[in-house]
Parts: structure tokens; sequence; C-alpha cells
DNA sequence: TTTAATAATAGGAACTATTACTATTTAAAT
DNA sequence: ATTTAAATAGTAATAGTTCCTATTATTAAA
């Protein structure tokens, strides 16, 4: 992989935030420092950067979200502020459960819980 | 709500099977009861059905799909075949340990585990 | 240090799932 | 039977994302 002056920018936006941001945000980022930079090169680089383990791509709701802590598998995602805070749930209980009662070899395990935040209780 | 023919073939079609439809599938397999059936009516009445509880909609990707069951919420999706199965986790556990550790008041509990089924280990 | 090969880009078109719009039809209450 | 509003078919519009193509830029090799 050849590196990209364009990538770089983009990599540093979400490795700087812990507000997952879209394509649309990073996007809109990006255009501050690259003036032309194109959608498909925002798209095209956040797969690169996801495929190749440096970033983390998550759908919520029907958006992709982009995540630059690689570590922290769950999210917990508020009703009220839409907000997602990334947690680590530590899913090893829940794999052994489920291979053993159901016959299947979990590899990943995703989780989302929705609720409220301290924000909003 | 007034009952109308399409809604209940919907149902039906929802109703009895165990494989998740999408809406596109869902909508094919009504025009062979009502040829002429819209998709927007597909779409319309999916959502009155999964919002009055009788079925539930989910996210497979970036493809809603359906269920018939409203008693499973948390599905084992296969990478292999891309078959998804409802079973029940019971994830009370997770949401004293999530009210208790990050002060966030849990309301629904989402989890996919994605892996291998039986048929491909 | 030029050259060659090809990865990456900008810009825009295309695609897919879904929702919105509108004139017409239909269920069911009066 | 008449009325009223919910539901429909058909179609246009939208949003997020991917694809396409000519051009530019990075890196490896000569």
């Amino acid at each position: 992989m050849r590196q990209s002056f364009q990538r770089e920018t983009i990599r540093n936006i979400v490795k700087s935030t812990e507000c997952h941001p879209t394509a649309d945000l990073i996007y809109s980022q990006a255009r501050k420092v690259i003036p032309n930079i194109s959608l498909g090169t925002i798209y095209r680089n956040l797969s690169h950067l996801d495929q190749s383990g440096v970033i983390k791509a998550f759908k919520d709701d029907s958006i992709t979200r982009y995540d630059g802590n690689t570590k922290s598998f769950h999210h917990l995602k508020c009703f009220e502020c839409g907000g997602i805070n990334d947690v680590d749930l530590h899913d090893l209980n829940l794999k052994k459960h489920i291979k053993s009662k159901f016959n299947f070899e979990p590899i990943e395990v995703e989780i989302t819980v929705f609720g409220k935040c301290k924000k909003h209780t």
C-alpha cells in the first residue's frame, strides 16, 4: 500500500476523536485541509484503514461509523442523545456458552446496549 | 388500524418462515398472491407490523430483515453461509454489570455473534 | 536522476435500500 | 347507501455508498 497525504489526513481525523464520525463528517473535516478531496477518496481510504486494522468500522442504524479505538468492541448507545460509548464487556463466557449450547463456533461478538447515559437519567 | 388483504398476506409470509426475509424477498413472495402489490405497501406494512410488535425488524449489515419470532432477541450469524439463527442469551447479568460499572441505564441489549455454524466446522 | 509501472486521486455517474408523494380505491362506521 | 379516512399502486425522490475513468503522484528500477 502506497502512502498518500489524503490517507494520512483521514487516518488522523478518525484517530483523534472519540465521537465515531461518519464518512460525511470526516469528509467535511478533511476538506478543511484538502479542499478538493473527493468523497470517493474518503470511502476508499476508510475501507482500506478498516481492512488493515488501523481503524474499525461499524454500523449505527443504517449509517457506517468509524472508530479510531480498535480495542473496544462493544457499544453503549443512548436513546436520548444518540451518543455512543466504547466499552469492553469481555465476552469470553458468552463465547463458551454459545459454543457448548448452540454448536456454533463464535469468532466475534458484537454487543450494543441501548438505554440512557448518565446525562439523561 | 384497518385490515387489508395486503397486510395479512405480508404478515403470513413473515410469520411462516424462520429465514429472516428482506423486504425484497417478501415482495416477491407477496406478488405470487397479489401480482400488482407495490413495494411501498410492503415497506409500510412491515413497519406497521414491527411497530405494533407483531414482527421484529433488525439490521443485517445495511439491509433490514424481518423476524416473525418476537421472543428471541439475539442472533448467531454464520460467516460462511450468511445464515442467521435466533437465540436467547438471557442478558440479565449483562444489564446489571453495565448499570453498575458504566453508570448507564440499559433498556435493550442487542447481541450478534459472528462465526461458523455447525454445517461449516 | 530519469523512466516505467501502477496505486491513488478527483469528479461524477450509478446503484440500492428505503421513504415520500399523489390520485385512486376500499374498509367499515354511521 | 353514504361518508370518511385509512390503505393502496405506481412513481419520484432521497441517502449512503460504490463504481468508473481520465489524470496525477508515489515508488522501484534502470
